[in-house]
RNA sequence: GGAGAAGUACCCAAGAGGCCGAAGGGGACGGUUUGCUAAACCGUUAGUGGGGGCAACUCCAGCGAGGGUUCGAAUCCCUCCUUCUCCA
């Protein structure tokens, strides 16, 4: 959500911003229905100020004796002048939500405009792994190695479903018990979150109404008939950026870190085609999720600890991988800044996202009315908000397949991971 | 899933149509006194959001949420949410 004030004084300069990032919008027409609505809520008002007066009037006058028939009379035409005029108010304002939910955060001033070829790799680490033996694809590896079981996934959950199972099952628990230690180790709190939430959440977190599609929906005895239904989480920040919602948070209890593990549900609609056959893209997977609620100025270099934290996970499991700053319209609607990790996939030539870490600035404590008090003022003033991956899962096994595969078949297990692996090192045919 | 009860400020709590933006207590904060790992007394502490005004200031909303009745609702009625107790 954007500040209706900014985009009132400065309606050019919210529009050049917001352009930056492919959104054309003209507020001209917003504008004018916001001057309006303001002389109404005016109008309104003075109404309600006279009903009051007059209501406090009418008992004195009966106490003397005195007959208030016309003032209440008259109070009756008020009452539904008050009426009619809320309705319309009630209409304009939820216009207006709508209109400014809309709109995406505007992006920082150091985020370059333009789509995802506009993206900059700002650090690589280690380099592309040469084998002398011709490399397996991952969905052939954790077949072959007993991992995953797709045929098995799709029969009990569908297409997009698959089994972890015997050392697939047990690497991939190794690698949220590696992550969660890691965390810990930074002072972070571990949350474990409901799966299920409801529509507000989805709302504070930027997803709804404009990405609702995106998420599976469930229909409760509560919202049969209602638009606003409970859905299951697409990650474990739509339900860690909510944790505060109207809340107001002391300027000393900030920054707020917390990690929560879940898995994500997602609805992935439509084909993707052969090129990302196996794990990168699933309806369900598992993601372990870093969150901070900061004071304003201290948002950057929280970005920065988060985007560090993310790099170090992936480096302990040496996997050579790049991290990106997003353009402008690759950054997801509600944030300002993003820097993508993306690890090196050998058989698509490519690298894969395993971690997004972004800044939201206040855009989603504004949805959300999270505020902390600040110490000079005494005023209130809204956090800002930080989230990044730490790390997802389904990406970092091929990751990690395909890059310590050997000629054999075999799969060499990250040396961070043996302690959860019984110090096993390898991964071979059962 | 069934039956009942409750939701008022940081916490507990009064309140049952106008005198309630809301008693009282605890806590917190400020002050005074006596003194000292404190106590007594006095005071402050309804947040917040939204209008209007250059401003001082002023008005409106707000007692879980949303509707309704009424000239007027924390108070009466309806729906929903949450919590607690008992039963399955």
């Amino acid at each position: 959500m954007l500040d209706l004030v900014l985009i009132r004084n400065n309606p050019e300069i919210v529009a050049e911003k917001l352009a930056r990032r492919g959104f054309e919008i003209d507020f001209t027409d917003f504008l004018a229905e916001d001057e309006k609505r303001r002389a109404l809520i005016f109008e309104n008002e003075q109404l309600k100020a006279e009903r009051n007066k007059t209501s406090a009037e009418i008992p004195q006058l009966k106490r003397q004796g005195k007959d208030a028939d016309a003032l209440m009379m008259r109070m009756r035409e008020v009452g539904d002048k008050i009426k009619t005029n809320d309705e319309v108010l009630i209409k304009m304002q939820s216009e207006q939500d709508d209109f400014l939910a809309s709109l995406p955060n505007l992006p920082a001033d150091d985020v370059v405009s333009g789509g995802k070829e506009s993206n900059q790799v700002v650090s690589t680490y280690k380099e592309k792994p040469i084998f002398d033996f011709a490399p397996k694809h991952h969905v052939d590896l954790v077949t072959d190695l007993g991992m995953i079981d797709y045929p098995r996934g799709a029969k009990l959950g569908g297409s997009g479903f698959w089994i972890y199972r015997g050392d697939g099952a047990r690497l991939e628990w190794a690698l949220l018990n590696y992550f969660v230690a890691q965390h810990l180790a930074d002072g972070y709190e571990m949350m474990l979150l409901p799966h299920i939430l409801n529509y507000k959440c989805g709302y504070t977190a930027g997803q709804f109404p404009k990405f609702s599609e995106d998420v599976f929906h469930l229909e409760t005895k509560s919202n049969p008939d209602n638009k606003e239904t409970s859905f299951l989480l697409p990650t474990a920040e739509t339900a860690l950026v909510n944790l505060h919602r109207d809340e107001i948070l002391t300027e000393d209890e900030l920054p707020l870190k917390y990690f929560g593990y879940t898995p994500c549900y997602r609805k992935e609609a439509g084909s993707h085609g052969a090129n990302e056959r196996g794990m990168i893209r699933g309806h369900q997977f598992n993601k372990v999720e870093i969150f901070q609620y900061t004071l304003p100025g201290l948002a950057n270099s929280a970005l920065a600890e988060l985007v560090s934290k993310a790099e170090q996970l992936v480096k302990g499991l040496d996997l050579h991988f790049r991290t990106s700053k997003l353009a402008a319209e690759d950054c997801s609607a509600s944030m300002r800044k993003t820097y993508d990790i993306e690890v090196w996939i050998p058989s698509m030539d490519d690298y894969k996202e395993v971690s997004s870490a972004s800044d939201a600035g206040d855009y989603q404590a504004r949805r959300g009315n999270m505020r902390y008090r600040r110490n000079d003022t005494g005023k209130t003033d809204f956090v800002h908000t930080l989230n990044a991956s730490g790390l997802a899962t389904s990406r970092l096994i091929p990751a990690i397949v395909e890059q310590n595969q050997r000629a054999d078949g075999s799969v060499i297990i990250p040396e961070i991971l043996r302690p959860w692996m019984d110090g096993q090192e390898l991964i071979k045919k059962p």
